[in-house]
DNA sequence: CTGAACTAACTGACTAGTAAGCTTTTGGAG
DNA sequence: CTCCAAAAGCTTACTAGTCAGTTAGTTCAG
């Protein structure tokens, strides 16, 4: 099964865009078509179709945090600031017309099964988006980081359940201002 | 097209048991064949399979409501409380091993059409949730009811996509502390 | 006798995944 | 620079099953 080729690659893409823009009843016919591979070529690099989701969403996590680290280094040596980080991404997201929701989430609604990858998937990103949520909330002096941090994530995962249907972008600012809130507290209580 | 009958009650009732436990994937043979009703009647009460969605989804919102509005009964007088409310009736629900997320979330992640009902359902159901937490939020003597309202929806929209990968249940204990956290914040702000 | 539901079979389209054989690309050895 | 073999991908066709939705004729109760 090779592993870094340029079909498999496009494949990926394609499964990415076309699973993230119409959901995953899409066929596998239908990825073929948009990578513009063969579709033995499908099944030399994945074994199913749900390996080739769960590697895209693996794919897809990665993304995410590559895009947030950039932009917690520009906000370097201000915790308060990092910890909304991901609150201001998703306020650039949202607005566009093409937002509908978060990969990630969508495909556990999608798939119940707890075995299925998707599962998986959103659960490694959340033990990461605790985890970094953690170690910024005590960075910017929270009194207690893990519950901060597990709050936070709620108001994350709201934000993507609401631009699944409301498209103007104002639930990225609600969070923002929450989150915001949510802090004030925490470190107020702090000291 | 019959509307009120055993068969379609029991239609919709499998429906929903179904499409809540496995997913929208499940087909309408599935369905007939756990309602013990003969295919040909489901296409008697509903003009396609995306309609006994779109009508199973309506009735699920409505449920949600009639066991809210009973727990709101309970804490008449108490507007504080009141808010809190839906997030206790979360707390209640999460800890149940066939948990699954929301019904209404669900579909709308599984069918990204806008077209489809199951947009207009959970778009449906977020207005109604968001005028009902503006209404307890002015009760309670928020500042700025609408802005708290939004927040506890993102709360209440949050619990429900951790309680897809985490079946502590913890989800909906830390939504009830932010929500405290966010009122106290509001009305504190308000004197 | 009317309407609701039933049985049973069927259409037509779509689906994940596989098989067999041919073509292209690529990278190292002479 | 050239040649060659292996890897990667392609085309075409196929299996075997599933699915939404329909048709026609039957049963049964009020």
């Amino acid at each position: 099964m090779p592993r870094h080729t340029p079909a498999r690659e496009r494949l990926l893409k394609a499964a990415r865009e076309l699973f993230y823009a119409e959901g995953y009843g899409v066929s596998i016919d239908a990825v073929t078509e948009r990578a513009k591979v063969a579709k033995p070529t499908v099944y030399a690099h994945f074994k199913s179709k749900d390996d080739l989701i769960g590697t895209m969403l693996t794919l897809a996590c990665d993304d995410w945090f590559t895009e947030l680290d950039a932009e917690l280094e520009r906000r370097d040596g201000d915790p308060p600031a990092q910890l909304l980080a991901p609150f201001d991404l998703l306020v650039a997201d949202l607005p566009d017309p093409a937002y509908h929701g978060c990969i990630l989430v969508n495909s556990a609604a999608a798939f119940l099964s707890p075995q299925h990858p998707a599962n998986h998937a959103l659960a490694t990103h959340h033990a990461r988006m605790l985890a970094l949520f953690e170690r910024l909330a005590t960075e910017a002096g929270a009194a207690q980081p893990a519950g901060l941090a597990r709050q936070l994530l709620l108001l994350y995962d709201g934000v993507k359940t609401r631009g699944l249907v409301d498209h103007t972008g104002a639930a990225a600012h609600d969070a923002r201002t929450a989150a915001t809130a949510l802090l004030a507290d925490a470190t107020k209580r702090s000291s």
